[in-house]
DNA sequence: TCTGGGGTCCTAGGACCC
DNA sequence: TCTGGGGTCCTAGGACCC
């Protein structure tokens, strides 16, 4: 636990919208949303569309009037452009220093305990500024000695106009940090989910001041050692880690909903195919093997009758092989798969990994190296090969049987930074 | 007709051992 | 027969995040 950390927080601003909106500026001023796979419900939203009463997850069928009515203007998600620009919010930050926890696609921290920079405030526009000037997204930015406060002054830079998009805690005195906690509702708080809120509240609680001031003890009690930690970083005392880039997933997964339910098993197994040959992929990409798959299928969450089915396969030789993973998992989904079922949705997951390094050093004798180093070469050229032609340049054949089950993208934009036929056509005037 | 996808951490409880 | 305490490891599920 560390107190003398100085910590900012830089949020992008409905980020997905601002990505779009980068390459269509005539959308400044509009409602715009961005809609999950499927075009299901809406993941972003622009003030605007906020000010029209849509809330985060709004399902697009039961808006459908706002948004004509409004003239909402939505987009499919886009996830190769959102990657995109913020890999380059990232690289602007990294360039600042090197102290830099990825938290999410939009969200970064700095750790600034070394920087010694006078105005912390006047710094923060300065990175506002230039990530705006050079990106063209607007970002809010909140400074405090714990996660939980910098993401806190960062929500209140965002909703408060007055302060320019950057609110610094260091330095302030602690009455005006109590103000900040106490405009901030109990369930709004970092940490502070759907679920305790209403236990929170019967103690009384309906700020994060209020949480800030409850007793440490009750709240292990009700959350778990979480609850004792948020007490101190509403304190300003740090207690969680500062992750560094170039930390490693622990598990990788990849779901969808299908565009349409299905039960035929071939449907399926094209589908678990390729979700298994993507995770494989961000497996080897991180320099990672694995020893655990599971796949899972479920109905539709939302029609009676709801289930779940899950398998898993354990591996006794650690592996990245799309193949092997490919052919495992569908060999276990023709044990789960029963015909008279309509299924809605699936996934692959993978868990366990070990560090390929390690593998060669730890495991030599347990393990035929032979083995993984024949398929470490088939994978190498595999993935050379559609990193030089283009995704998809070839695919394991499971992968492309059938395609109903592809989600439904109608309102994709364009792939401007990922794909030449998609970049964006500039004219000038003579 | 139509409601996303990808993660992390913590905890309780079971299995197993001495 | 059915009785004890203590420890570790593993896993499922809960809660949270964006």
């Amino acid at each position: 636990m560390k107190s003398n950390r100085i910590l900012a927080l830089i949020d992008c601003n409905n980020f997905f919208v601002s990505c779009e909106r980068v390459f269509r500026p005539d959308l400044e001023g509009r409602p715009v949303v961005v809609l999950s796979s499927n075009d299901g419900c809406a993941v972003a939203r622009s003030n605007e569309a906020k000010a029209l009463g849509i809330p985060m997850g709004a399902p697009a069928f039961k808006y459908r009037q706002v948004f004509e009515e409004h003239k909402v203007v939505k987009f499919s998600a886009n996830f190769e452009l959102y990657g995109d620009m913020s890999r380059r919010i990232v690289q602007i930050l990294t360039d600042i220093t090197p102290r830099i926890e990825i938290y999410s696609i939009d969200e970064c921290f700095l750790d600034l305990s070394e920087l010694s920079i006078a105005d912390l405030t006047a710094w923060g526009k300065a990175v506002r500024q230039t990530v705006w000037e050079q990106v063209g997204i607007p970002v809010s930015i909140g400074i405090a000695t714990s996660k939980t406060l910098a993401k806190l002054a960062s929500e209140r830079a965002k909703k408060d106009q007055s302060l320019g998009g950057v609110l610094s805690f260091i330095g302030l005195p602690e009455p005006a940090i109590s103000q900040y906690r106490q405009q901030l509702p109990i369930g709004d708080v970092w940490g502070v989910g759907w679920r305790m809120t209403p236990k929170l509240r019967t103690y009384g609680l309906e700020t994060a001041e209020d949480l800030r001031r409850f007793s440490p003890q009750l709240a292990q009690q009700l959350m778990g050692i979480r609850g004792r930690q948020l007490i101190a970083e509403l304190n300003g005392i740090s207690c969680h880690s500062f992750e560094q880039i170039g930390r490693k997933a622990k598990s990788i997964a990849r779901t969808r909903t299908f565009g349409e339910d299905v039960s035929d098993l071939y449907i399926i197994e094209s589908a678990i195919a390729s979700f298994a040959v993507q995770a494989a992929f961000k497996l080897r990409k991180s320099g990672q093997l694995t020893r655990r798959a599971a796949l899972f299928l479920t109905t539709s969450r939302f029609k009676p009758g709801y289930k779940s089915w899950t398998s898993e396969v354990v591996f006794e030789q650690p592996t990245a092989d799309s193949g092997t993973l490919a052919a495992a998992l569908v060999q276990s989904l023709g044990k789960l798969h029963n015909p008279i079922n309509l299924y809605h949705r699936a996934g692959v997951w993978l868990s366990d990994f070990i560090d390929e390094q390690q593998l060669q050093t730890d495991l030599l004798g347990h393990i035929s190296l032979d083995f993984h180093h024949k398929s470490g070469q088939r994978m190498q050229s595999f993935d050379a090969i559609n990193r030089r032609y283009g995704r998809g340049t070839i695919t394991f054949a499971a992968e492309k049987l059938a395609k109903r089950w592809q989600p439904k993208q109608q309102l994709r934009s364009p792939h401007y930074v990922s794909d030449w036929a998609d970049l964006p056509i500039v004219r000038g005037r003579r």
